[in-house]
DNA sequence: AGCATGACTAGGC
DNA sequence: AGCCTAGCCATGC
């Protein structure tokens, strides 16, 4: 498994606090917003490598389909509940219009 | 330096 | 519309 480099772990970190509540963003955005385009997949072990952190709002995350990637049982559900308490809506095939709740970074 | 590893993606069939 | 494949990036051995 790849460990996150500090150095890249708190750039990815930042873009992810700025993610307002009721808001998602993909993988491959946090990836470019961070200055590092390509790098979705390092973007899911920053998350990872969190487990208790409380401060960032790892759960705004989500791939590009607009939905949750499996990962540990049970996570996804968890993720999805703290998304739906802040307002956010998942269509009959568990994604999220990202036209909708998708932020652009402003 | 080469290879494996992933909460990913875009492009083909 | 799904499933598969091949790129993708960063880190460790």
């Amino acid at each position: 498994m790849p460990p996150v480099g500090r150095g890249l772990l708190r750039q990815l970190l930042e873009v992810v606090n700025r993610v307002p509540r009721g808001r998602v963003v993909t993988y491959g955005q946090v990836a470019r917003m961070a200055g590092r385009p390509g790098a979705a997949r390092m973007v899911g072990w920053a998350l990872h490598s969190l487990s208790d952190e409380r401060r960032t709002p790892w759960h705004r995350v989500i791939n590009a389909r607009g939905a949750i990637s499996p990962r540990g049982v049970g996570e996804e559900e968890v993720q999805r509940l703290l998304l739906e308490e802040e307002g956010v809506s998942f269509d009959e095939r568990g994604c999220i219009d990202l036209e909708r709740f998708g932020w652009d970074g402003r």
